[in-house]
Parts: structure tokens; sequence; C-alpha cells
DNA sequence: CAGACAGTTAACCATTTAGTTTAATATTGT
DNA sequence: ACAATATTAAACTAAATGGTTAACTGTCTG
């Protein structure tokens, strides 16, 4: 099994990445394929600017790839980093499925009063 | 199987308190078991009331649950918000591992160079 | 009761974020 | 060469973030 080493400012930059609603939308759409920015900006309530910098955001996290082809710009969603962060929650994986399992178990238990 | 609607808000608040490495390690610490405030805040280098700010942000976002016992604070890490950031990554989970294993493919066959 | 202890609240500050609008840049078609 | 297209960059603003110190509240103990 590889042991990946990531480091704190990784993980920083990706969670903040998906804490926004706007980016992870974005994930959303090109989950189903690449697009450039201009398809992708278009079902959102802002300006293409905001949109541009929102996906730079992105970039800059890893999340996504933008090759330049001719004046488009086509991205693409990346694997790695969030597979980076389903290692860190992961980790915690077996604390909260016990506790959820118990909690499932209190309220079926629980059902008769 | 249980579909859970998760709200923006929620998805929003999950992954901003999980994108600062000191509330990451006070989760990681609250991991192995419950914890107070001083003794959460000892291994930071910074103020205790800091520490305090940054235990209301995972507080908010359901992150775990403080329970008063006379002048000290008890917190411990809550399950459900933890799984519902996994469960968001999971639905790309199917894509990001096709995307991995094109990748390690790639670099199997390109070894001999 | 006085003081120590545990922790939050308030006020402040610097930086970052998320958006805007208005240029600027590069590319393509006429 | 010219205008349209695709996108970024720059300059600005309001609000949020992450930290500080100092004051405050509540609880325990001698």
């Amino acid at each position: 099994m590889v042991t990946q080493r990531v480091d704190d400012d990784q993980l920083d930059a990706i969670f903040q990445a998906l804490s926004n609603p706007t980016r992870r939308a974005l994930i959303e759409e090109l989950a189903t394929g690449p697009a450039n920015v201009t398809e992708l900006a278009e079902p959102h309530d802002m300006s293409l600017a905001a949109v541009s910098k929102h996906l730079q955001v992105l970039a800059d996290a890893g999340l996504i790839e933008v090759e330049q082809d001719g004046r488009v710009r086509q991205c693409h969603l990346e694997a790695a980093p969030l597979s980076v962060a389903f290692s860190w929650l992961t980790q915690y994986r077996v604390f909260w499925e016990d506790r959820l399992d118990a909690l499932a178990d209190h309220l079926e238990h629980e059902t008769n009063d």
C-alpha cells in the first residue's frame, strides 16, 4: 500500500477549494467531462471573471488542469487531490462508522416509546 | 440505501472547517477520545482564545459537540458531518479511481525509457 | 470570601475571499 | 487590418478569517 505523504498546505488548499458551493458545482460539472471556461460559467449567476477566479482556485489546489487550445481553455478534473481529501477523511472512517452504528442501534431501541 | 439530503451550507461549513491545519489537528486529537479546551489548546502555539475560536468553528459545523461539566468543557468528535463530507467525495470516487488506475497503467508502461 | 482556574467575549488588526467593473491580451474569422 | 471571441488582469469593495490582548463570567478550593 502506498502511504502518501500529504502536507498540510495541500490539504488546506483542497478543503478550502471544496468549501465553496460554486466551486463544488464546477467540479460536479467537470465530473461529466471536460469543458471550457465560458461553458462552465454559463449556468452561474455571476460574471465570467468571477468564475475564472474560482477555476484558478481549483487549479491552484490541483483539482483541475487547464490546457489552452487556441483561444479557449479546456478544463478537466484531476483525480489525485480528490483522493487525497478522501484519504484524510478515511483515517476517521472507523471512528465515525462505529458512532453512526451506535446511533442507529440507539434509535432502533428507542422506537418503542 | 439512505440518500441524505445535504444542503450547500452544511458542506460549506464542513469543508471550511477542515481547511485549517489547526482545526484538522484538533479533530485528530479528538479522534483518540474526548478532551477539554485547555488540553486541546496545550500543544498549539497560539492563545487559548484562538483555539477556543477554532473549536467554535468546528462546533458550528457540527463536527464536535461540547458539554459543560462544572467549569470544564468536554469536547467530543461528532461522526455525522465527517460522513457527509465523505459522501460528497464518494460521488466522484468512481471517476477518480478510473483516472488514477489509468495513470498507474500509463506510468507502468513508461518505465522502459 | 478571596483567589485560582476554565473558558468565552469583546475589541482590534492584517490578510484573504468573493464578488464587481473595466481594461488588456491573445486568437480567430472576414 | 478589424472586429468578434475567450479569457485573464487590475483595481476596487465588503465581508470573513485567524490571530492578538484584555476584560469578563462562572466554578472550585483553601
